[in-house]
DNA sequence: CACCAGGCAAGTA
DNA sequence: TACTTGCATGGT
Protein backbone atom coordinates (compact mmCIF):
# COMPACT_ATOMS: atom_id res chain seq x y z
CA UNK A 1 0.00 0.00 0.00
CA UNK A 2 3.00 2.02 0.78
CA UNK A 3 4.19 1.80 -2.25
CA UNK A 4 1.50 2.12 -4.58
CA UNK A 5 1.06 5.50 -2.92
CA UNK A 6 4.37 6.75 -2.90
CA UNK A 7 4.62 5.89 -6.54
CA UNK A 8 1.88 7.48 -7.38
CA UNK A 9 2.22 10.86 -5.20
CA UNK A 10 5.68 11.23 -5.01
CA UNK A 11 7.90 12.56 -1.50
CA UNK A 12 5.01 14.42 0.74
CA UNK A 13 7.99 16.36 2.61
CA UNK A 14 6.06 16.26 5.93
CA UNK A 15 5.38 18.31 8.72
CA UNK A 16 4.69 21.78 6.83
CA UNK A 17 6.05 23.83 9.07
CA UNK A 18 10.12 25.37 9.85
CA UNK A 19 10.02 24.62 13.73
CA UNK A 20 8.95 21.93 16.63
CA UNK A 21 7.02 24.76 18.31
CA UNK A 22 5.41 25.37 14.46
CA UNK A 23 4.40 21.90 14.04
CA UNK A 24 3.01 21.58 17.38
CA UNK A 25 0.33 25.33 17.14
CA UNK A 26 -0.64 23.25 13.60
CA UNK A 27 -1.34 20.42 15.55
CA UNK A 28 -3.93 21.73 17.67
CA UNK A 29 -5.41 24.14 15.28
CA UNK A 30 -5.82 21.31 12.45
CA UNK A 31 -8.29 19.86 15.01
CA UNK A 32 -11.58 18.90 12.45
CA UNK A 33 -10.34 21.40 9.90
CA UNK A 34 -8.81 22.14 6.52
CA UNK A 35 -5.36 22.80 6.78
CA UNK A 36 -5.68 25.73 4.14
CA UNK A 37 -6.89 27.69 7.14
CA UNK A 38 -4.37 26.65 9.18
CA UNK A 39 -1.99 28.09 7.02
CA UNK A 40 -4.15 31.56 7.45
CA UNK A 41 -3.90 31.39 10.99
CA UNK A 42 -0.21 30.30 11.39
CA UNK A 43 0.79 33.20 8.96
CA UNK A 44 -1.06 35.43 11.36
CA UNK A 45 0.94 34.36 13.87
CA UNK A 46 4.17 34.11 11.77
CA UNK A 47 3.73 38.38 11.14
CA UNK A 48 3.63 39.31 14.38
CA UNK A 49 6.71 37.12 15.60
CA UNK A 50 4.47 35.24 18.24
CA UNK A 51 5.63 31.81 17.34
CA UNK A 52 7.61 31.56 20.14
CA UNK A 53 6.96 30.26 23.76
CA UNK A 54 7.90 32.94 25.63
CA UNK A 55 5.26 35.40 23.69
CA UNK A 56 2.67 33.13 23.76
CA UNK A 57 2.79 32.81 27.01
CA UNK A 58 2.59 36.16 27.71
CA UNK A 59 -0.51 36.67 24.96
CA UNK A 60 -3.51 36.71 26.40
CA UNK A 61 -5.85 33.74 25.04
CA UNK A 62 -8.27 36.19 23.99
CA UNK A 63 -5.48 37.89 21.68
CA UNK A 64 -4.55 34.49 20.63
CA UNK A 65 -8.01 33.79 19.35
CA UNK A 66 -8.40 36.86 17.27
CA UNK A 67 -5.13 36.07 15.67
CA UNK A 68 -6.24 32.04 14.68
CA UNK A 69 -9.72 33.17 13.48
CA UNK A 70 -9.31 31.64 10.26
CA UNK A 71 -9.18 28.00 11.90
CA UNK A 72 -12.47 28.03 13.17
CA UNK A 73 -13.08 27.12 16.68
CA UNK A 74 -11.24 29.94 17.39
CA UNK A 75 -12.00 30.25 21.33
CA UNK A 76 -11.63 26.48 22.31
CA UNK A 77 -8.72 26.13 20.09
CA UNK A 78 -7.20 29.66 21.68
CA UNK A 79 -7.81 27.87 25.52
CA UNK A 80 -6.02 24.14 24.05
CA UNK A 81 -3.40 25.72 23.00
CA UNK A 82 -2.46 28.00 25.86
CA UNK A 83 -2.91 24.46 27.70
CA UNK A 84 -0.23 23.17 25.97
CA UNK A 85 1.70 25.98 26.13
CA UNK A 86 1.73 26.17 29.75
CA UNK A 87 2.45 22.90 30.38
CA UNK A 88 5.24 23.31 28.63
CA UNK A 89 6.82 26.50 30.39
CA UNK A 90 5.53 25.14 33.87
CA UNK A 91 6.45 21.60 33.81
CA UNK A 92 10.23 21.69 31.97
CA UNK A 93 10.37 25.68 32.46
CA UNK A 94 10.11 26.43 28.53
CA UNK A 95 12.67 23.91 27.24
CA UNK A 96 10.69 22.95 24.70
CA UNK A 97 13.54 20.77 23.21
CA UNK A 98 13.98 19.11 26.25
CA UNK A 99 10.31 18.14 26.55
CA UNK A 100 10.60 16.70 23.24
CA UNK A 101 13.82 14.52 24.16
CA UNK A 102 11.64 13.16 27.05
CA UNK A 103 10.99 9.24 26.33
CA UNK A 104 8.13 8.49 24.03
CA UNK A 105 6.05 6.68 26.66
CA UNK A 106 5.92 9.77 29.18
CA UNK A 107 6.05 12.41 26.27
CA UNK A 108 2.70 10.91 25.32
CA UNK A 109 1.55 10.74 28.96
CA UNK A 110 2.00 14.72 29.16
CA UNK A 111 0.77 15.38 26.26
CA UNK A 112 -2.26 13.62 26.77
CA UNK A 113 -2.84 14.95 30.25
CA UNK A 114 -3.38 18.88 28.95
CA UNK A 115 -7.02 19.46 28.42
CA UNK A 116 -7.73 20.07 24.67
CA UNK A 117 -4.98 17.21 23.64
CA UNK A 118 -6.15 14.05 22.12
CA UNK A 119 -4.22 11.19 20.67
CA UNK A 120 -4.38 12.08 17.20
CA UNK A 121 -2.73 15.34 18.07
CA UNK A 122 -0.81 14.26 20.49
CA UNK A 123 0.45 11.59 18.28
CA UNK A 124 1.39 14.37 15.53
CA UNK A 125 3.63 16.09 17.76
CA UNK A 126 5.15 12.78 19.00
CA UNK A 127 5.61 11.56 15.52
CA UNK A 128 6.38 14.96 13.44
CA UNK A 129 8.32 16.97 16.75
CA UNK A 130 9.79 14.80 18.33
CA UNK A 131 10.52 12.44 15.73
CA UNK A 132 9.60 9.00 17.38
CA UNK A 133 8.69 5.73 15.32
CA UNK A 134 4.52 6.37 16.30
CA UNK A 135 1.93 5.63 13.60
CA UNK A 136 -0.56 8.76 13.73
CA UNK A 137 -4.05 7.61 12.63
CA UNK A 138 -6.81 9.74 11.72
CA UNK A 139 -10.20 9.80 9.92
CA UNK A 140 -8.69 8.95 6.64
CA UNK A 141 -7.23 6.43 7.84
CA UNK A 142 -9.34 4.85 9.77
CA UNK A 143 -11.90 5.54 6.13
CA UNK A 144 -9.16 3.91 4.02
CA UNK A 145 -8.31 0.84 5.90
CA UNK A 146 -12.55 0.59 6.76
CA UNK A 147 -12.79 0.80 2.96
CA UNK A 148 -9.96 -2.04 2.54
CA UNK A 149 -12.14 -4.16 4.43
CA UNK A 150 -9.33 -4.10 7.31
CA UNK A 151 -11.14 -1.86 10.10
CA UNK A 152 -14.77 -1.56 11.05
CA UNK A 153 -16.47 1.58 11.64
CA UNK A 154 -16.19 1.03 15.66
CA UNK A 155 -12.40 0.01 15.31
CA UNK A 156 -10.79 2.16 18.22
CA UNK A 157 -7.89 4.46 17.57
CA UNK A 158 -5.20 2.36 19.37
CA UNK A 159 -5.98 -1.07 17.24
CA UNK A 160 -6.01 1.48 13.91
CA UNK A 161 -3.00 1.98 15.17
CA UNK A 162 -1.70 -1.57 15.86
CA UNK A 163 -3.09 -2.60 12.42
CA UNK A 164 0.67 -0.36 11.13
CA UNK A 165 3.01 -0.94 14.08
CA UNK A 166 2.71 -4.13 14.67
CA UNK A 167 2.72 -5.19 11.09
CA UNK A 168 5.52 -2.48 10.14
CA UNK A 169 9.64 -1.66 10.56
CA UNK A 170 9.04 1.49 13.49
CA UNK A 171 11.13 3.63 11.61
CA UNK A 172 10.06 7.29 11.95
CA UNK A 173 10.84 8.82 8.47
CA UNK A 174 8.79 5.52 7.31
CA UNK A 175 6.10 6.26 9.32
CA UNK A 176 6.39 10.00 8.47
CA UNK A 177 5.97 9.58 4.91
CA UNK A 178 2.95 6.81 5.09
CA UNK A 179 0.87 8.85 7.39
CA UNK A 180 1.02 11.64 5.14
CA UNK A 181 0.09 9.44 2.10
CA UNK A 182 -2.50 8.67 3.35
CA UNK A 183 -3.84 12.48 4.46
CA UNK A 184 -3.41 13.02 0.65
CA UNK A 185 -5.22 9.99 -0.46
CA UNK A 186 -8.23 10.50 1.52
CA UNK A 187 -7.95 14.16 0.93
CA UNK A 188 -8.19 13.10 -3.27
CA UNK A 189 -10.06 10.00 -3.44
CA UNK A 190 -11.98 9.42 -0.24
CA UNK A 191 -14.84 12.02 0.45
CA UNK A 192 -17.55 9.82 -0.44
CA UNK A 193 -17.92 6.89 -3.58
CA UNK A 194 -16.81 3.68 -1.49
CA UNK A 195 -13.56 2.95 -3.88
CA UNK A 196 -13.04 5.05 -6.74
CA UNK A 197 -11.72 3.31 -10.01
CA UNK A 198 -9.02 6.07 -9.90
CA UNK A 199 -8.00 5.85 -6.20
CA UNK A 200 -4.26 4.80 -6.30
CA UNK A 201 -5.06 2.15 -3.68
CA UNK A 202 -7.66 0.03 -6.20
CA UNK A 203 -4.84 -1.97 -7.71
CA UNK A 204 -4.17 -3.05 -3.98
CA UNK A 205 -7.47 -4.53 -3.99
CA UNK A 206 -6.03 -8.35 -3.69
CA UNK A 207 -7.36 -10.92 -1.06
CA UNK A 208 -3.80 -12.26 -0.74
CA UNK A 209 -2.47 -8.49 0.48
CA UNK A 210 -5.59 -8.70 3.23
CA UNK A 211 -5.07 -12.16 3.79
CA UNK A 212 -1.31 -11.90 5.00
CA UNK A 213 -2.12 -8.73 7.51
CA UNK A 214 -5.29 -10.81 8.92
CA UNK A 215 -2.72 -13.68 9.82
C1' DC B 1 -28.09 26.18 -0.81
C1' DA B 2 -25.67 21.99 1.66
C1' DC B 3 -21.61 19.76 2.90
C1' DC B 4 -17.01 19.11 4.49
C1' DA B 5 -12.40 19.67 6.92
C1' DG B 6 -5.44 16.13 9.26
C1' DG B 7 -10.62 16.24 16.96
C1' DC B 8 -11.73 16.74 21.50
C1' DA B 9 -14.30 17.50 25.56
C1' DA B 10 -18.52 18.43 27.97
C1' DG B 11 -23.26 17.50 28.65
C1' DT B 12 -27.13 14.24 29.14
C1' DA B 13 -29.66 10.16 30.84
C1' DT C 1 -21.25 3.59 30.48
C1' DA C 2 -23.21 5.09 25.91
C1' DC C 3 -24.88 8.66 23.06
C1' DT C 4 -25.31 13.47 21.71
C1' DT C 5 -23.90 18.19 21.17
C1' DG C 6 -20.82 22.36 20.82
C1' DC C 7 -17.13 24.46 18.78
C1' DA C 8 -16.69 28.00 13.58
C1' DT C 9 -14.18 29.45 9.52
C1' DG C 10 -13.55 29.11 4.52
C1' DG C 11 -13.65 26.36 0.25
C1' DT C 12 -16.38 23.48 -3.21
Amino acid sequence: MFHLLSAHFGPQDWWPAETELEVIIGAVLTQNTNWTNVEKAISNLKDKGLVSLDRLVSLPTGDLAKEIRPAGYYNIKAKRLKNLIHFIADRYDGDLAGFLNEETERLREGLLSVNGVGPETADSIILYAANRPLFVVDTYTHRILNRHGMAGEETSYHELQEIFMDHLPEDAPFFNEFHALLVQTGKNYCRKAPLCSDCPLSRWESQDNINHLKG
